[in-house]
DNA sequence: ATGCCTTTGTGAACGCGTGCACAAAGATGA
DNA sequence: TCATCTTTGTGCACGCGTTCACAAAGGCAT
C-alpha cells in the first residue's frame, strides 16, 4: 500500500527497541481495537484481532511484545487497556498541531478530513502561497498566506507540517518549515525531499502506487497467455539501441512530477 | 512513506525475480530519468541517479540489474533507453482504464489529477452511491450510479478500481469490484480489505501516516529531556489495571473509523 | 595497440522482519 | 487443591533486502 513499507523515515534506527515495522502496524491495531471498544468488547484474543487487523496472530503478538506483557494467558487482552496503551506509546494521549501547505484539491480535501481531532491531530492552520485564497475559510479555517508560515509555526509550536503543493515549491517549503522547526513532514508532492538530519519525512504518492499495481497487473495478464516457465525477455521492440551516441529526444513524456499526487489548483 | 513497505500486496511472490521492494522504487527512478529527459540529458551514472532519486547507489545498480545490464561501464545509463526498459517492465506502455468509486472530496481531487493520462492511466468513470451526483461532472467526466458499476467494469476492461469511499462500504464496493473483473485496487478507505488470492490491494492511509510521525516526534522530544539509557517505563499513570474484570467504558474516542483519510462528503 | 581511468554489475556478509512451534502462565471447574 | 484447557510470550530458523567491496568491462588518450 502507499505508505509504504515502501515507505519509511530516513532514520531507521530502532526507536526505543519497538521495530519500524511494528511501528506502522500500531495505528491499525488502534483502529481495530476502538471499533471494539465501541461495541464494548472486554477482551480480544491475539487470534480474533489479528484477523481484524489482516496479519498473523504470531506477528501482532509479538509486536504487542515489544510494549510490554498487556495480555493475559488463557484470556486474551483487555481492549480498553490496550487502546490506551497504544495510544500512549504512539504518543497520541497529547495534541498535535499540523499544518497543511498548499490549500489545491488535495490540500482542501485534507482540511475536511474528520479523523483528526479523534487522534489528538488539529489542524492548526492552513497555508497557500496565492494570495487570493488568503483569508478564504476551507473547512472553516481561514486560509494565510505563505508569508506568514515561520509565524504560524511559530507561535502554535508546530512539529508536523503537510505538503499539498506542487512538486515545484515542494522542497522550498519543506525547507522552511525544517528552518521554522518542523522535524516531520507529511509529504503529497511527487518528490524527493532533502531533509537534515533528525527530520522524519514519509511520502504519500498516488502516481507510484498506481504503477506498482500495474506492474502486478501486467504479469498477472502474462501469465494467462504464456506458458509456465517461460520467460518473455523482450515483448516489443526497443526504439532504439542501448549504447546510442546519438541523443534521442523524446516528443512529449507528458508534463508530469510538476503537481503532487492530487492537483492542487 | 506511505506507501509503505508497510504496504505490499498480499503475493510476496517475487514476480519475475524482480524483488518487490525494487518494484516500489522503479516509479521513483522513472520520475528521476524523465526529469532528465527532458532536460536532454544523455547519459547519468548510478550515483548521479540514485542521489535524484534519494537512494544508495549501490542499490539502485542492483535494482537495475534485475531488469537486465542496461548501463555501460565507464559511462552510465542511457537515460532514454533507461526510461523505456522501466516503462515497459513496470507495464506503463499500455493504457490502464482506471474507476474511482467514491466522489467526495478526496475523490474528486484524485479525479482531478493531471498525471494520470501522462502515465498511461486513463480515468474511465467516476462512480458514486449518491444519486444527487448522477450526472453531475467532476473533472470533465460525468459521475455515474453504482448501480452501473458492473456495466461500466466490464465494458471499458477495467482492472484497476480506487477506492475513495467511507469505510462502512468500501468492503462492499470492493467486493462488487472483484465480482466485476477488478484485480488491483488502491484502497483510500481507513479499512482491511478482504480480497480473494489474486487481487493487490494497496493503501493509503492518511491518519495511519500522521500516528507513525507522531511516534517519532514523541521519541525526539522524549530524548531532550531525558538522560541518555533511561527507559522510562511509564510516563503516565495507568487509567486502569490490566485486569480488570470490569468492564470500563470509555467516555467517547470520537467517531473515527467511518471515513476516509479524506473526507468523502 | 596499449595502458589508464571510470563506472557498472555482482558475490558475499550482515541485519531486519516473519512465522513456526512450544513452554510458561493463568483461568476454570471439579 | 489439583488437573485441564486456553492463550500468551518468545526462542529459533529462514528468507528478503541492504550494503560493502571488488573484479570485469568499456571508453579514451597517447
Amino acid at each position: 500500500m502507499a505508505t509504504d513499507r515502501t515507505h519509511r523515515p530516513a532514520t531507521s534506527t530502532r526507536s526505543r527497541g519497538i521495530p519500524e515495522a511494528t511501528v506502522a502496524r500500531l495505528p491499525v491495531y488502534l483502529r481495530a481495537l476502538t471499533a471494539l471498544s465501541e461495541r464494548s468488547v472486554p477482551t480480544v484474543s491475539s487470534e480474533e484481532l489479528a484477523s481484524a487487523a489482516g496479519v498473523n496472530s504470531a506477528k501482532l503478538r509479538k509486536d504487542f511484545s515489544y510494549l510490554g506483557s498487556y495480555g493475559t494467558r488463557g484470556v486474551g487482552y483487555d481492549v480498553e487497556y490496550l487502546v490506551y496503551q497504544i495510544s500512549r506509546e504512539l504518543g497520541l494521549t497529547q495534541d498535535w498541531p499540523v499544518v497543511i501547505v498548499g490549500i489545491g484539491n488535495l490540500g482542501a480535501a485534507l482540511a475536511n478530513y474528520g479523523g483528526f481531532a479523534s487522534r489528538g491531530f488539529r489542524v492548526a492552520a492552513l497555508i497557500d502561497a496565492d494570495p487570493a485564497m488568503a483569508g478564504r475559510p476551507v473547512a472553516g479555517i481561514p486560509v494565510q498566506h505563505t508569508d506568514a508560515l515561520e509565524k504560524i509555526i511559530s507561535d502554535n509550536g508546530v512539529s508536523i507540517g503537510v505538503i499539498a503543493t506542487p512538486a515545484g515549491s515542494a522542497q522550498q517549503v519543506c525547507d522552511r518549515l525544517v528552518q521554522a522547526g518542523v522535524t516531520s513532514i507529511l509529504n503529497f508532492a511527487p518528490t524527493v525531499l532533502s531533509v537534515p538530519e533528525g527530520v522524519d519525512v514519509r511520502k504519500v504518492d498516488l502516481s507510484i502506487e498506481l504503477q506498482i499495481l500495474a506492474f502486478h497487473e501486467q504479469r498477472k495478464a502474462g501469465e494467462d497467455i504464456l506458458p509456465e516457465g517461460v520467460i518473455p525477455d523482450d515483448e516489443t521492440e526497443p526504439p532504439v539501441a542501448p549504447p546510442a551516441d546519438t541523443v534521442t529526444k523524446r516528443p512529449d513524456p507528458g508534463s508530469d512530477g510538476d503537481r503532487p499526487a492530487v492537483m492542487p489548483a
